[in-house]
Parts: structure tokens; sequence; C-alpha cells
DNA sequence: ACCGTCATGTAATCGGTTACATGATTCT
DNA sequence: AGAATCATGTAACCGATTACATGACGGT
């Protein structure tokens, strides 16, 4: 069988980049190195807004592309024995050639309160807590943008306005439903 | 230890309810009976549009609904042993319980043209690429509210009216976008 | 020195995706 | 009736979520 030649077990070389792997490829290569836990918190502090990770993926995620040797790592002697990741060069190929491919995918929204609404839930309480989680996120994409916004990177700052447009559109939505579902009736 | 009676195989009374299973339980809960084959129909011409799942799911997930209690399980006596499912009073009163919890659960966007857009993409071909899908699908949202809309029960028609909001959103966005990174170089 | 909390990491589980397999149907 | 295509179903794999475990650190 074709799999059964003795591998001196040299990097694989073909690795599938998921979203995830898309993340802490981009995010490495933009700080130069990273542990998992600075990871995390570039995670949080930059995509994190549109797409989040567990931590335990920021663990597990290195590991694997270092494997297929798209990441170099680097492992401390000291107690904790951090583990500390670099692009290599076919990293970067790899990271290129995704973001050369211009996808028309389309993304489905997925949203739970939607999947309520569509069965049937009761619209106002739904819509009325649908409502003040949105305005709560909108309110700070708005922040955001109006401190750090001038300062970020063209596509940082795009995809930041794009979440703006978002979440405007579901407090419309939202606030549409909560008006045609008539007030509260704990009111009065 | 508290696990430790045995228990002579009752139904397993706690499952954790996924969208999946709730797509499951709603589904079926609205035609009466299902197979997995039907199903995988009609989620293709209801909430398919905005949550779809691959049909392998819909051969496993009823399994594990019905190993819970929540659907009751038929096997077709003939070659296919086709298995055709209905919802207990255990899984209405479940989904009922699901359905009457107003979530204030935030969804990220996790488009995958966004996450190329941030790390630095070529904008051009990207955003031009979005904008057909996404004009693509948005047609076919208005079409199917001018022909089916009308004839929609309430929760299914707020939902499309929301598909069309967003893809209108990404339609704006993704022409921004492309204004701003000028015309396509290929053209004369 | 102890306790609570946060930082950091690993392991187990499970849902979801992909790939494969077989039965039905249609067309020629 | 044979081939191609679609319907229907199962199995294996893998990424992601959850849960658990330990190390550091600040306060009292």
């Amino acid at each position: 069988m074709a799999t059964n030649q003795a591998d001196p077990a040299p990097p694989h070389p073909d690795v599938r980049l998921t979203p995830t792997s898309v993340i802490v490829l981009g995010l490495i290569s933009m700080t130069g190195q990273a542990t998992p836990y600075e990871l995390k918190q570039a995670v949080a502090a930059s995509v994190g807004n549109f797409w989040s990770l567990p931590h335990a993926q920021l663990y597990a995620e290195p590991a694997r592309l270092a494997r297929a040797g798209l990441l170099d790592e680097q492992v401390e002697s000291g107690g904790r024995r951090r583990k500390t990741y670099r692009v290599t060069p076919v990293g970067h190929a790899a990271l290129g050639r995704w973001l050369a491919e211009p996808t028309g995918t389309y993304t489905e929204l997925r949203d739970p309160g939607l999947l309520k609404l569509y069965f049937g839930a009761d619209r106002g309480p739904l819509a009325r807590a649908q409502l003040d989680a949105h305005r709560a996120k909108l309110a700070e994409y708005e922040e955001l943008m109006r401190s750090v916004g001038p300062t970020l990177p063209p596509g940082p700052r795009l995809a930041l306005r794009s979440g703006i447009g978002h979440e405007r559109e579901w407090v419309q939505f939202w606030s549409e439903v909560v008006r045609e579902a008539g007030p509260d009736p704990g009111d009065g």
C-alpha cells in the first residue's frame, strides 16, 4: 500500500487551513511570535469581535500547524515549559495563498434568536432581549470606532465598519418586531 | 456514589438541546412526522436559508433525540427499514421550554470574507466576488418574499425579512469596498 | 502562611463534516 | 438490461467545546 513507506517524520505538508488556522497564522504573523496565552489576548483584542475562539483551541491549533511545518515551535526550558511560535516561510506562503483566493462563499446567519422567532416563540420578550443585547454591542462598536478607529489598518477598520452596519440592522429589525408585538404586558 | 443505581435503560431524560436538535424537533413538530430524508427536504425548504444542516446530521440527531425520549422512532419493516419519527410529549415540552427562554445571546458574524479583509487580502477581487454572491442571495430572498411571503406564518416571514435586511447590508458594504478599492484593473 | 482568584495548560467528550456504500429510478 | 444519476443510509475522522488540573500571585 502507498502509505506504507517509512517517513522519517518530516513536516506533513498538507493541512487544511480552517478559519481557526488562519486566525492563528495571521495573528502570529502580525506580532512576529506568540505563546498560546498571548494569542488568546491577541484574539480578544482583534478578530475576537466577529470570530472568537475558545482558549483551548489556541493550544491545540498552533501545535497542529507546527506539526505541519507552518509554524516553528520553541519550548521554554523553565518550569512552565511555555511554547513560543513563529510563522515559517512555508506558513507565510500558505497564509498568502489563502488570502489570495477571493471567496464567493455565502455565510448563513445562524442566529439562535432568529431560530426561536422562526419556530413561534413569544415575540415580545424575545425581541426585547435581543434589542438590549444588540444595542449594547452596537454602542461598544461605535465607541471602538470613535476611539481606535482612526489608527486602525484598513482591513480591521473595514471589518469594524461592517460589524457596525450589521448591528444597526439587528437593532432596527428587533425594534420593528417589538413594535409589531405590542408593548410589554408587564407595563401599566 | 449517586450515579451507581441500576437504571433499566429508560429514556435518558437530560439532553442538551443544540440548535440542530431544535430544528429537528421543530420541523417534525410542524409536519407531524418525518423520516430523515423528509427532514432533509423540509430543512432545505424552510430554515435552511439561514441555518442549514448536512444531511448526515438528520440521521444522527433524530436517533439521539429518540434515545433521550424526545422523539418516538418507528422502523419500517420493508427493505430500506426507513425510520419515521414523531415528537413525544416530553419532546414537545422540551421544545416549548427552549422557545420560552428569550435569549440575549449575541451571534458573531464569522464570515470568511471578512477574515480575508481583516488580514489584508487584496480588496478589489475579494469585494467583487462577495458582491456578486450577496447580490444573488438578495435577489433570491426578495423573490421568495414576493412569491411565498404573504402566505408565510409570522415567524418565518420575519426571519426572511431579517435575511433580506442583512443581505442589503452586505451588498452595501462590499459595494463601498469596491468603490474605495478602485475599478477592476482588468478593465480597459 | 493561607486563601481566593486569575493565569496557563491538558484531557475527554461530542457534534459535525467528510467520505464511503448501497438501494432505487430513469433513460436509452 | 445496462449505465448513469439520484435517493438514502452508515461509518470514520477531526475540530471544537467542556471540564478538569495545576501553577502563579496578590491580599490579609
